[in-house]
DNA sequence: TATTAATCAATAATGATTATAAATCAATAA
DNA sequence: TTATTGATTTATAATCATTATTGATTAATA
């Protein structure tokens, strides 16, 4: 939605890098500029096969490399699924252990790169923020239909 | 080395949560507590196997996991070779995505979980705040041996 | 159109983690 | 001491997301 993530700029910022804008590239950046998610390599797969059902697993795959390659895209590698980011400004991810739902929180980093570099040596070229816990929705859940169910890190997320 | 990771008193604690202290496990623990790095599973496994012959992988992952779901480690999770974080206390871990190698940086963390709680109604449990990077190591040996690699935060770690 | 490189998609391979099941161990009672 | 019981360990197989491979197809360029 923003001009950050819109398709026209992905699709630019692509052939820039000296790819080819096949319509399955296509497909698969225009689902990634318009959802506001935070999707796995599988649900943009059945996703953009709503409307490209020829689509293949692999081409997904390959084309989410290709785009992380390029800078457009950012991988939050988790054991199982990982997940792809597109919003590329800084902030901080709250994510839901019980539903997997990934929500921006816009907020300044903790520490600067220009302090990590000057006292403490390390230069820096990315980051990862998160928080871990229940979203809204299912802190209603659990407190109306008690779940009797362990919520845990690791758990397989309940579709929702 | 600090009361928090001693291994008398992960040792207590596992026993408190009604699990037997083999052997094995005081090996894994003991290797834990005197560790300041953040392990993978395969390199508890090789480092606690040179005192301990007959371990199994198999033993190492049952007993990580007990450890967690125990509150007495916690998992930092990545695509390949998740790794395992001792220092319970908050703080910041850099990565660097050469050698691997993890550092903690104490820091207070960009929000406290009162603030998300009331602000935005989130209930935070757990958190993760990672900053990737190149280790002060890694930049001297970068800088000297003007590396024709490229290093990505996908590319696998070279041994140290 | 011919030439060439890039891409597609089906399939196989990879590899960390988890599940399974038989053997072993430890604690307790007879 | 010996038997019983259940937890634990171990070797092995299974799982499954991701990556690599490969032959066929397609696009770019002249
Ligand atoms: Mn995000
Ligand atoms: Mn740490
Ligand atoms: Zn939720
Ligand atoms: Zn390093």
């Amino acid at each position: 939605m923003t001009a950050a993530r819109s398709a026209k700029r992905m699709e630019a910022a692509l052939r820039a890098a000296g790819y080819r804008l096949t319509p399955q590239r296509a497909a698969i950046l225009a689902y990634l500029a318009a959802t506001g998610s935070h999707p796995s390599a599988r649900q943009v797969y059945d996703e953009v096969r709503q409307t490209y059902p020829g689509l293949s697993l692999a081409t997904v795959y390959n084309t989410l490399g290709i785009l992380v390659k390029s800078g457009l895209l950012k991988v939050l590698e988790f054991e199982l699924d990982n997940r792809y980011e597109t919003n590329l400004t800084p902030h901080i991810n709250l994510i839901c252990t019980r539903c997997g739902k990934i929500q921006d929180l816009v907020a300044p980093l903790p520490i600067s790169a220009e302090h990590l570099a000057d006292k403490v040596g390390f230069q820096v070229l990315d980051y990862r923020m998160e928080y871990y816990g229940l979203c809204p929705d299912c802190q209603g859940r659990i407190k109306n239909r008690q779940s009797a169910t362990k919520i845990n890190k690791g758990e397989q997320y309940e579709q929702s």
